[in-house]
DNA sequence: CTGTTGTGTGAGCAGTGCTCACGTTAACCC
DNA sequence: GGGTTAACGTGAGCACTGCTCACACAACAG
């Protein structure tokens, strides 16, 4: 299950946000209000997207002078930060719950689940994903704060294959050139080696696959190219996504 | 060869491009300040990314009063769009250079040359490649300009699998559903169905893999996944990239 | 030579992120 | 309760942005 990874992964996540409850009035008010801002900036992040993101107009929104918003927020940067993580979260909760009413046996199922479930909250959340898996701004440098928020879907998918490779039902080639190995060997420490390189290395390309397949798709790039009806577009990403699972060893049907 | 794909893709280009020499000094004048417009906003582009290229910056390093720049671009947006057209025409042709250097029957390596020519650019030229192929600005619509430079890289792909295929050197699926297959019809009436579908939707996913490889690694999706060293990121890519020449079909040595 | 058209100028509008001196007000300690 | 401290809200202000407009001037066409 992989539990241990996830419980290391969320560890300082939970950690911080396990601070009791705000006591003082002050405190009350500081918590609501900045949820308040944070509400309001994802609204105008959902209209109009990250760039058109101004502190000036979440703070006219909320009725205060732009001045105030910069009691509960240091910058502009770091609310971007904050609407990154929550993007991130609301991803990955989407994708869990999506895996998980799969039957556990039905790994092909729990991987194509996983790849919808992207897709879907992609196209639902086109300017969050663009805040995410975008470029990103330039000069900024991701806070330790987004790292364990953005690994639940690789954390889904690794999970995936582990219990794929466990079942037995996929034999893994054992030919990795050292410094291939070598340069996994980050990701392989998360998870203790429990999985073979080529297996790794293959699920990293379903997960590279899953995300391009979904940013083009997003960002206009199957335009004249895949017919953009959303049936269409949906058979193609299906097709691509089965294909993506056979290089997994997952059979198809 | 696919020529007459080429042809029809940049019969529009060359057109635009064909425009006689300009006649008058004013016409000179013209289109000597638009390239150095164009020039000194690439230099910006370079440096800072395009969120902070300023229109006012531009019109400053020239020399010229900000308002001054409007008679030769319309706005900012206008601005961009020409950059991405460099942009498209700057990868398009080093990916093209590179892989017309490789031996027209070593399909691997004319797979391989066009992956490493898209990776290496777009190292080169990590703000370029954002503007390009990241999130587009909101309410950015493509225009019709950048359609042609936009299909080089895809063309290049294309001339290889139908090279590839014409060789014999590899046997098409025949079960594509109906849906998946009517998905592609816009891009397969560009090669007037000279590539059987599954050829075709092989060459997609090979595409797709590679720009959401090249966008993981240069976006930072891989800190904490590979090691960051030069040297392990491209031994990374070389097999992921295999993996994907593999999935089409082109056997690995 | 005269009119038209393209080009450069500077002021100006509306907006942005962010800072700062200034009162106010709530929480805390004694 | 009284006094101190720290958080909070205010409004002015700086430097910057994209973009428009009336105006002056130079180059071109007739």
């Amino acid at each position: 299950m992989l539990s241990f990874v996830a419980s290391a992964l969320h560890k300082r996540h939970d950690g911080g946000m396990a601070q009791d409850a705000p006591r003082t009035a002050r405190e009350r008010a500081r918590a609501e209000i900045t949820t308040e801002i944070l509400d309001t900036a994802r609204t105008h992040l959902i209209a109009d997207g990250a760039a058109a993101l101004s502190l000036r107009a979440v703070a006219r929104d909320l009725g205060m002078v732009s001045s105030a918003v910069y009691r509960y927020v240091p910058n502009r940067d770091a609310l971007l930060t904050m609407l990154i993580v929550d993007a991130y979260d609301s991803l990955g909760t989407a994708v869990e719950k999506a895996e998980a009413a799969i039957r556990r046996d039905d790994f092909l199922g729990r991987f194509l689940a996983t790849c919808h479930a992207v897709r879907t909250w992609a196209l639902a959340h086109p300017h969050e994903y663009a805040l995410v898996y975008g470029s990103p701004v330039p000069g900024y440098a991701a806070p330790q704060d987004t790292i364990a928020p953005a690994s639940r879907v690789p954390v889904v998918l690794i999970t995936i294959i582990v219990d794929l490779y466990e079942s037995g039902a996929v034999v893994p080639a054992a030919d990795i050139s050292p410094a291939v190995a070598a340069s996994i060997s980050p990701i392989q420490s998360y998870v203790s080696g429990r999985l073979p390189d080529d297996l790794m290395l293959r699920g990293m390309a379903a997960w590279s696959a899953l995300f391009g397949a979904v940013s083009f798709e997003l960002y206009g790039h199957l335009h004249n190219v895949v017919t953009d009806s959303v049936r269409a577009r949906k058979a193609y990403f299906d097709h691509q996504m089965s294909q993506v699972a056979s290089g997994l060893g997952l059979a198809s049907r």
